[in-house]
DNA sequence: CTCTCATTCAAACGTCCGTTTGAACTATGC
DNA sequence: GCATAGTTCAAACGGACGTTTGAATGAGAG
């Protein structure tokens, strides 16, 4: 049982120990399924690009969309860490704002996930792509891989504004999760006047971060009824 | 040349002059675009709940993609000349307030596309799609449809908003549009705790538009960097 | 070496896709 | 009446899709 393999013929130096197929697949996978969405992107585009064969899909994984299911959770994975490592450091110090629970939320899926070279656009964008899919049953696929730690924020969120009614929070927070995915996915970046505004390189992901953060908290605090 | 010619060999009184094959085309085109997304929805499924020849499509249209840039323009058409109707008339009467300007921008897009019976939602649903599809030529081909009366907007914002900075009002210009686009085509239903914040009946429009609006005043009253 | 089992492979499966064809039908103009 | 042009139709086109098959290949275990 060969745990990690090598590719095929090719020649490979014991360093940089090669990805798996199975790594390669689900690389390619978040970067074409980002790209063209899931109803866009085939097969056969993916299996060409990573260099594997078309049935090594349903050997590894089953069919496409458990491929699917498998690359966001391994690309929300470490979203779900940050967040609820940053609630629970938040939380452990009383009471926390408005302003730092969605800087909290916010971060993890801009910051963390924007700054790591090649790929971190990449997850991204197909994070934001997947959360907002046209298929509802790809949306629910993102929904599960998120919801336990969205309960948490929800309520933490309405804690922090107390004088806010439910139903605001709540509209407050899947406008706050609509905004990250859109930036996320980069596909505001074709409005008007908005060449510079978007994310290009990762010096960048830090101010879209802040810019975001501001723009939410000011609708959290003084946009949402009583 | 029988430009309003009746369905088949169906029997039609002369009342309910009976929708041409090209309207109904683009009627379950909207709907079901606005379902599945462009790439999620095939020409058969929609020429058969069309009671159309599949053949038809490429007979009135010219191809899948020309059907769905027909469906786009004939549904932006009523919202930009609403939007630019509004446009003028504040501008008439001096310098609009952001207040003004945001809700000129977002009522023609919930308010007078939710509230008219049935097709309403549908049609507001299938803007808010296409606005966002997965894919790029997708979304250009919306933006032709709506780039002109966006820069008149652009511009507006920028004089309502003089200590802001271009970049800032064009940020928050973007996720106006988002947020609408995200609202129209009903995506955040599926949101924790959100299943009463969303639309369900034409009631509930208004009070979905006067939570946006509040929401995206107070951001770009207070959420903007100078 | 031999057995074992995980992995890869070329090839084919049946189905659905967007598009095209050419004939049939329909209503009007002359 | 016939001619004409707009429209609908069943049928087929080639190609791409997700999935399946069964044999080949590879590396460890005994």
């Amino acid at each position: 049982m060969p745990e990690r393999a090598v590719a095929g013929g090719k020649e490979n130096s014991v360093e940089t120990p090669v990805e798996s197929t199975r790594e390669r697949l689900l690389n390619i996978a978040e970067q074409r399924f980002g790209e063209g969405g899931y109803e866009g992107t085939s097969l056969r585009a993916i299996t060409v690009a990573a260099a594997a064969n078309i049935a090594a899909v349903n050997y590894h994984f089953g069919s496409k969309e458990a491929l699917l299911r498998a690359a966001v959770a391994r690309a929300m994975a470490p979203v779900n860490t940050e967040r609820r490592r940053r609630l629970d450091q938040l939380e452990a110090k009383g009471q926390p704002t408005a302003e730092q629970l969605i800087r909290a939320f916010v971060e993890p899926g801009l910051d963390l996930v924007l700054r790591r070279g090649e790929r971190g656009p990449v997850v991204a964008r197909f994070i934001g792509r997947v959360a907002f899919d046209p298929s509802r049953r790809i949306r629910e696929l993102y929904a599960a891989e998120s919801d336990p730690v969205e309960a948490r924020y929800l309520a933490a969120l309405q804690a922090a504004l107390p004088r806010a009614a439910p139903e605001s929070v709540a509209f407050g927070y899947v406008n706050m999760l609509g905004l990250l995915a859109l930036h996320q996915s980069q596909a505001l970046s074709r409005a008007p006047g908005a060449e510079t505004a978007d994310l290009d390189a990762g010096e960048d992901a830090g101010k879209l971060a802040e810019n975001l953060i501001a723009f939410l908290v000011a609708a959290f605090d003084r946009g949402l009824r009583s």
